[in-house]
DNA sequence: TCGCAGATATTCT
DNA sequence: GAATATCTGCGAG
């Protein structure tokens, strides 16, 4: 595990489309149990701030979205559809309410424990953002942890990836948002 | 492929 | 008290 260092504050403390696009092929690391599970970072998505309708945030400090409007380098893990955790990662400086939530990883190492964990065999086991919560056993208990040092949970350096590799489109399921703000390019993807 | 039910924390009125 | 949610799995066609 030494080679799991993780990612410092500074690599979080950026605008937040650079560490949306910046967090594409890292590795997610959770400690299970005695176990390390890790992942590839494959899709990700940006939600900046007070004046994105897409954002928690958009209408302001509650007890849910908290976190957010604090330091960067922190989870945001929330539920939605009484039955779907999220995990998002804090980013820019206290007061500003920005995240990056990230949607699909590809499974590197303790790929049985995942499988175990989802309860399928290995068919979509992370591709996809509740999924890849239910295959690194990731709830709400994590939510606000700090993600640089080597604790339950944490980000490490794995590849970097090349400019023409990243693409872009449209976030997805937040039809509630207004026009603008659907049609913003933030979510980031890699082959 | 498509449409919808599902289960509940959180927010709004 | 009512409405809504950064989704997923399943069953119908």
């Amino acid at each position: 595990m030494d080679d799991l260092i993780p990612l410092n504050q500074d690599f979080y403390d950026r605008p937040t489309l650079e560490v949306a696009k910046d967090l594409l092929g890292r590795l997610l690391v959770r400690r299970y149990n005695d176990t390390i599970l890790t992942g590839t970072i494959t899709e990700t998505e940006a939600y900046i701030g007070t004046g994105d309708t897409a954002c928690h945030a958009s209408k302001g400090q509650t007890p849910r979205n908290t976190v957010m409007f604090g330091p960067p380098g922190y989870s945001y893990v929330y539920l939605v559809y009484g039955m779907h955790n999220m995990l998002n990662v804090v980013t820019e400086k206290s007061g500003r309410p920005c995240a990056v939530l990230v949607r699909s990883i590809i499974p590197v190492s303790g790929t049985g424990v995942m499988q175990r964990l989802r309860g399928y065999p290995d068919k979509n086991l992370t591709n996809g953002p509740a999924r890849l919560c239910r295959a690194l056993d990731i709830d709400r208990r994590l939510n606000g942890h700090n993600l640089t040092v080597q604790d339950q949970l944490w980000m490490t350096w794995g590849q970097n990836v090349a400019p023409k590799d990243i693409f872009s489109g449209p976030r997805i399921g937040i039809h509630y948002a207004s026009a603008e703000d659907q049609n913003a390019a933030w979510r980031f993807w890699t082959a």
